[in-house]
RNA sequence: GCCGAAGUGGCGGAAUUGGUAGACGCGCCAGACUCAAAAUCUGGUCUGGGUUACUCCAGGUGCCGGUUCGAGUCCGGCCUUCGGUACCA
């Protein structure tokens, strides 16, 4: 019997934090409140604040969702209680391949996996106590969803921004299906199996993103996203400014028009290149060329663009036997082959210049083929040889009338001698390509189109869509799409002259579904229209987007082109979607990437069962700064697990203290005594402190700020209780945003009847607090620390200097010695310079 | 190769942007409580050296130089790691 009760005893002075308990507590009272819930028609002070919605995988929520939503969840809550009408809703992007290749592996269906998953990891989300507003939730393979897909597809049809072509493509032998340029990796293998890449030749749907390339590159300008994000973009759009030349072919009519950004440099043209799939191939190439010029193009079939392009490997080339005219000499120039010509950039055709370009120059000297300076470099002769290519600015020579000039002013003169002849023209390039959409695959959006033997393309009308996706379906791979192969979806009518027609098999790729969803988040039901313009044009662009960097060019820029595309339309009244974005970094476990295939995935569960979710989320958040990421650890968790629990102790220590105190506003620092003087200065700067940090995304050091001002209440029961209440409602609130229900929990133990996030409230820092009536001084001798005085906040240096030459440490340093300078900074260091 | 970011204790990381390097946390060491352990609390913890005592001395932020009274922070030149990109004419 004794025993027990000692035991009794000591478990109830030292209890534990319940954090399942209180969490389910929050998470129920929340939701049925519906306190998460938002009210669109308050747009004063709106703040939409959007993470990357979650792909479904059977996976489930790792440690990197949290890390992504967890602290953003923090911002948002962090905003909420200054008084914005906070947005933050999820959604999944349930259409893709893994369902499909998981479908064909275990013969699940792609529907029931993804819907299965979905319910899995709403469970799972929910348990995060994120601030979501579930009313808002939306699945991108629902038929009312992917409806807009169709329709969006549609009006781009309608304005020749959707279009269809043979083209080159990346072909992926193991998943049977298409990929864009940016899923195909480095090694010219496939960017989701690993399977070498190869090249096949379909008709493909395009999205025409290069009509708005130069707004893509402009709109930059206007955003607040990193630099390092912007400077992607800009580069993969790759604005490139010079001339179109046109070059004649000796002994034909044809011509041959190459890009480039060097006019200036066309004096020194020695020989010009196609590229191999390059129709005047076929038509220029001599009779005694064309064996050599077919060997060349089977050598180079098998290479994916990625490895025909790649800079490690040696150029190739063959020549074709005809002869280019230069229209600025009429110099005849043989025309090769080569690899190295790009049909799919600027004309597909080059002119070489090898005098001047390091690519001409190596191909120059692999086949002798002649080199011609036409630029002096600055401090060089003309007789000089060149080693290397001069890529610089330089005094043109050898170029007939315009010797003599400065190169950079010879690229316009150039120019306007080409305008003026007829031979060329100012032209603007750019890297970026149209955006292939076609997937030969089932789990997409179906592509509204009818092809007809008599009408040709015919689009689905917009009263038919949407074009619903089959349930029964054969998704075992084959050559066929399973689309293509279902009898039923493929065979319809031509709805212009009711001949047997086909269906356009395809798909659409999955970022087109992401291009536009915030617009569909705001009311995701809505029927009528694609997304509830009214919303819209209060509520987007979104002021706050956050995800991985690595959608640095593929998904923020198809979203920044449609949102363009959508403004045209009329519906929407902003130029971009995201006006702020933030990335997270990355979470690595041993130094790789987390992923099932490399069985290093680290399991939230595991933690959130054994500490809770506020502490798991407040630890993510106080490993580093959050645009770094870092490699993952559990070592630290026991400190955010015992920082909740002496936080937990502290309130339930006073718990109802509101019941017989009544905090001030603030207090008069002269009438406080000394212990609450300290507590009140601390308490003040933490709160700028914590705010600073919160808005700028840096939780690693507003959570630090808040474990010091914990650390400095050790005397906070000296206090009385008006100002004890001050100090811990101010605490509660501080907490709430790191961890929600926590700090909800707190605010109620002190005696509250209202919740934090129902009645949202922050606290702003008392100035008077923030000042620090002494501080103390650095001094130092000839730069060197040698001791430090504490002096009146704000003090003149003649009074500091009273203080410092009265210093034994200060005095035996500079003893002997005489005094060159003095310099001072007020609040922070007085150096004396000896010599 | 080119573009970008980063290198700070045993570890994760701070440092008001040129002004006391190492906040906060983990770990470790010592002590308290306990029969004991866990938990908790208190103190210590950059390295080397000196002292009965420390308000002592020297060195120290990837490496080598420089600017400055003063450099983790700025400049020049390297090295390493991680991201992006791959002949764009």
């Amino acid at each position: 019997m004794g025993k027990f009760a000692i035991n009794f005893k000591i478990f109830n002075e030292n209890m534990r934090y319940p954090h399942a308990e209180i969490e389910a507590k929050w998470q129920k009272f929340w939701e049925e409140k519906g306190i998460h819930k938002t009210d669109f028609s308050k747009t004063e002070k709106k703040l939409y604040t959007l993470v990357m919605f979650i792909y479904p995988s059977g996976a489930k929520l790792h440690c990197g969702h949290w890390y992504n939503y967890g602290p953003t969840d923090t911002w948002a809550r962090y905003r909420k209680l200054k008084g914005y009408n906070v947005f933050e809703p999820m959604g999944y992007d349930a259409f893709g391949l893994p369902a499909e290749n998981y479908a064909i592996k275990t013969g699940i269906h792609p529907q029931d996996s993804t819907l299965k998953n979905i319910e899995d990891i709403r469970q799972q989300l929910k348990k995060m106590g994120c601030m979501y507003d579930w009313d808002a939730e939306l699945m991108t393979c629902a038929p009312e969803y992917y409806k807009w897909n169709q329709w969006l597809f549609l009006q781009l049809y309608k304005k020749g921004l959707a279009y269809r072509k043979k083209a080159p493509v990346n072909w992926c032998p193991n998943d049977q299906t298409v990929l864009a340029n940016e899923q195909v990796q480095a090694d010219g293998t496939c960017e989701r199996c690993g399977t070498p890449v190869i090249q096949k030749n379909l008709y493909q749907w395009f999205f025409k993103i290069t009509d708005y390339a130069e707004e893509l590159l402009d709109g930059l300008d206007k955003i607040n996203w990193p630099e390092k994000t912007k400077l992607m973009q800009r580069n993969w759009i790759g604005k490139s400014v010079g001339a179109e030349v046109t070059f004649g072919v000796d002994g034909s009519d044809d011509e041959i028009k190459v890009f480039t950004t060097r006019p200036d440099t066309l004096f020194g043209v020695t020989y010009v290149v196609l590229a191999p799939e390059h129709p005047l191939v076929d038509k220029l190439t001599t009779d005694e060329h064309k064996k050599q010029v077919e060997e060349y193009r089977d050598s180079i079939k098998s290479l994916t663009e990625i490895e025909r392009t790649s800079t490690v490997k040696e150029k190739t080339g063959v020549p074709i036997g005809a002869y280019a005219v230069n229209p600025v000499n009429g110099e005849k120039v043989p025309i090769w082959i080569a690899d190295y010509a790009l049909i799919t950039y600027g004309t597909g055709c080059v002119m070489a210049v090898p005098g001047h370009d390091e690519r001409d120059f190596e191909f120059a000297k692999k086949f002798n083929l002649p080199i011609r300076k036409v630029i002096l470099e600055p401090g060089t002769k003309e007789d000089d040889e060149l080693t290397e290519a001069f890529t610089g600015v330089g005094t043109m020579i050898n170029s007939g009338e315009f010797n003599g000039l400065k190169s950079d002013e010879g690229i316009k003169k150039i120019t306007e001698w080409l305008e003026e002849k007829g031979y060329g023209r100012k032209k603007v390039n750019y890297r970026l390509r149209d955006w292939l959409i076609s997937r030969q695959r089932y789990w997409g959006t179906p592509i509204p189109v009818i092809h007809c033997p008599e009408c040709g393309e015919v689009p689905v009308d917009e009263k038919d869509l949407p074009v619903e996706l089959p349930y029964d379906v054969d998704f075992s791979l084959g050559g066929e799409s399973p689309l293509a192969r279902n009898e039923k979806f493929i065979n319809v009518k031509c709805p212009k002259c009711g001949t047997d027609a086909k269906r356009d098999p395809d798909t659409m790729d999955t970022f087109v579904d992401s291009s536009w969803y915030y617009f569909r988040y705001l009311n995701p039901h809505i029927e009528e229209q694609m997304f509830d313009k009214e919303r819209a044009d209060k509520w987007i662009p979104v002021d706050m987007y956050v995800g991985g960097a690595e959608h640095a060019t593929m998904h923020l820029l198809y979203a920044r082109f449609i949102h363009k595309f959508i403004r045209d339309l009329g519906l929407t009244n902003s130029d971009e979607p995201f006006q702020t974005l933030i990335h997270q970094g990355t979470i690595t476990n041993q130094g790789a990437k987390m992923s099932k295939s490399k069985g290093n995935v680290v399991n939230p569960d595991e933690f959130t069962v054994d500490y809770g979710a506020d502490v798991f989320r407040l630890y993510l958040m106080f490993m580093g700064p959050y645009e770094m990421g870092g490699d993952w650890s559990d070592k630290g968790i026991s400190g955010t697990d015992r920082f909740v629990n002496k936080v937990y102790d502290l309130f339930k220590r006073n718990e109802n203290l509101l019941n017989d105190a009544s905090p001030k506003d603030k207090y008069d620092v002269d009438s406080l005594s000394d212990d609450e003087k300290f507590i009140y200065k601390k308490t003040n700067q933490t709160l700028k402190k914590v705010d600073e940090e919160l808005e700028q995304f840096h939780f690693n050091t507003a959570i630090a700020a808040l474990m010091e001002l914990l650390n400095n209440l050790k005397n906070i029961d000296k206090c009385s209780n008006d100002f004890k209440a001050y100090v811990l409602t101010r605490f509660a609130v501080m907490t709430a945003p790191l961890a929600p229900h926590l700090g909800e929990e707190c605010w109620q133990l002190l005696g509250n009847d209202t919740s934090l996030f129902e009645n949202p409230l922050w606290f702003d820092a008392d100035p008077a607090g923030l000042v620090e009536d002494a501080v103390n001084i650095a001094v130092q001798v000839n730069g060197k620390l040698r001791s430090t005085v504490q002096v009146p906040v704000d003090s003149e240096q003649e009074k500091v200097k009273e203080v410092v030459f009265k210093d034994e440490k200060v005095l035996k340093h500079i003893d002997g010695k005489s005094i060159v300078k003095e310099i001072y900074v007020k609040n922070k260091i007085y150096n004396i310079v000896v010599r």
